[in-house]
DNA sequence: CTGAAAGCGCTTACAG
DNA sequence: CTGAAAGCGCTTACAG
């Protein structure tokens, strides 16, 4: 009868505590013997196996001798075994860069787990270098798989060794169709919720800040905001979309450009820019949401959700997106088409729209 | 000569794609045969042993069928073997709860990888069936140790399991003093630190808007707000603390009670107080930081960077947490004495602080 | 300078 | 109902 272990940590690392370092674990073997039978018997124990044809009382012969060992099963040998071991890979450009991008992590983190796998990140900061050893440490473990990411929607390479592994993008895609899955959010679909928070309440003026940058988030943000106009029958005016950085300040040195406009509503690009707006409103002695109805894009709750009033918004499924590429990559999601699969970006709606002051 | 092999995913999940599910990977053994050697002498050459004397011709051949066949070490089969893998598990109890808490992974995750480790991670969303879960799996991937994080800094219990591998808490620590290695960041010096960038400036008469909330890091930036002040010469006034919801609304709900107090600086227990403040202090027609200085805390950047003016606070270091969590349990930091190491906050100065008016 | 052999901790047919 | 044996892909003494 051995005492139960309480240890590990192999001292590869010497001059640190006092640790043990490999004593010797509890194998298979050790409680084959204790049990007084084969490791084949355990084994098939363990396992569950249903077609194995073991009497009840070894096989509680065997579990107490597991649990009086404390016996832990090298998840090392079964996978050299099996092939497969159930890791899924999460490379990243950022881990995290934005507050959002975390969420693909967590996303992906869940549906792994919950489909019992477990997920193995690494983070490359956009270093090709690193990008290319992370690939490479998750083929040496065999991975199921792996989901490249990126921390901003954007058209991406595929890194040679990528293809080695059973793979899909996230937030990203191949700018050649047809050469990878993928999974990126809808942001015409976005843009175009965005403006119909607006459109619904009877706004008929609405000024649209996008992005300076160019992004794909930038086209897509103000494709949806034309489709929205035009399914609504109201003409788009170009003079209605400005450009500014998109961030708070951004949005605050819009604001005088955009009084000039004479509109009821603005739709920004993101929160933030919605934040700096809100600021230059108030300094005109202009209210939110009875002077002019403001919506935003992404829905950052630290800002979105906090700011006075509460930003209506459409939301950026990070989450989602990180969920769906695990799925997507174990075949979960019925068969997509080798093209990006667009995620929707769901409507908030929070206190910063009423209705038109004239309507 | 086997063509190279692009491909991989074994097709446990069937009905998926055309993969090859398990195209019979390119082992140790088809490189040796491939270059005409043993097995050994591949091993030798591949982990570059010192005293392995193999003639340079031989290496080449080696070097040239490794190339040739596209070979990829198994990482199982090589740590099954040395019975310890290069991974470092953490686990945690919010995976992107809050924008800060991302950190702590981004940070473990560079120093792992820096160090030849892989980052395994697992979010618990407070389940403890998952946490154990998670715990179980790690331990049989045989982990060289665990990080165990939790969102917001705060005691916790160590679960049974954990004691089973080397471990370090990070942004926790067990109540039972040396149970446990922990790091967590020093809230006292970040309040004194956060008190100190308004008495710098000449302020004497510093309000500090606190959590209402229990939490450790309300006691400690409490006491360094006063350890500051004592410090400084300026006798602590209780009548300067208030106490309010840490976020937006408590921020701005406070104003009113703070202007009753007829001071030149606030302190606020965090950045999204502060924004709220911002707002309440605009709209009694005063302006930051002519009027009144303010300083937050936990530099969360979306917010601190980019509020008008840029907001002066003191850093959460969330990142160095997690860093120095794989440090302590790699033995990299200098001998840790077996009770919670604190991490500093350093001090981030924007435009919210000038000269008090009076002064 | 290099090869044959044992072994890491499991699982899986195959016997019996 | 259960055990003996081979094998997963590597590494490590040990010979030579």
């Amino acid at each position: 009868m051995i005492s139960q272990e309480k240890n590990s940590g192999n001292a590869d690392t010497p001059g640190v505590s006092v640790r043990t370092g490999r004593a010797h674990p509890v194998t298979l073997r050790d409680v084959a013997e204790a049990a007084g039978v084969s490791t084949a018997t355990v084994s098939l124990v363990i396992n569950k196996k249903k077609n194995a044809r073991i009497a009840d009382e070894t096989r509680e012969r065997v579990s107490a001798a597991i649990r009086q060992l404390g016996y832990r099963p090298n998840a090392m040998a079964k996978n050299l075994v099996s092939g497969t071991s159930r890791f899924i890979g999460l490379v990243a450009d950022g881990v995290a860069t934005t507050p959002l991008a975390g969420q693909i992590i967590h996303g992906a983190q869940d549906e792994a787990w919950k489909n019992g796998y477990a997920l193995l990140i690494a983070s490359t900061e956009g270093s090709r270098d690193l990008e290319a050893d992370a690939i490479a440490m998750m083929l040496e473990y065999k991975v199921r798989g792996i989901l490249y990411s990126t921390w901003f929607h954007r058209p991406t390479d595929i890194p040679e060794t990528l293809r080695e592994a059973d793979f899909v993008l996230v937030n990203c895609f191949s700018p050649e169709p047809g050469a990878a899955r993928a999974v990126v959010p809808d942001e015409a679909q976005g843009g175009r919720s965005a403006t119909e928070i607006l459109l619904r309440r009877g706004h008929v003026r609405i000024a649209f800040i996008n992005a300076a940058t160019p992004a794909l988030a930038r086209d897509g943000r103000l494709q949806g905001y034309k489709d929205a106009l035009e399914a609504a029958g109201i003409p788009f005016d170009p003079d209605m979309v400005l450009e500014a950085a998109p961030d708070q300040e951004g949005g605050y040195g819009a604001t005088k450009e955009l009084l000039r406009r004479n509109v009821t509503a603005v739709y920004c690009y993101n929160d933030r820019m919605a934040m700096g707006l809100y600021d230059g409103l108030r300094e005109n002695g202009l209210s939110i949401p009875d002077d002019i109805a403001v919506v935003g894009f992404d829905n950052q709750e630290v800002i979105a959700a906090h700011l006075r009033p509460p930003l209506s918004t459409v939301s950026l499924p990070h989450y989602e997106l990180g969920a769906a590429g695990v799925r997507m990559l174990l075949g979960l999601d019925g068969a997509p088409i080798e093209s990006a699969v667009k995620v929707m970006c769901p409507t908030i709606e929070r206190a910063s729209v009423t209705a038109p002051p004239a309507a």
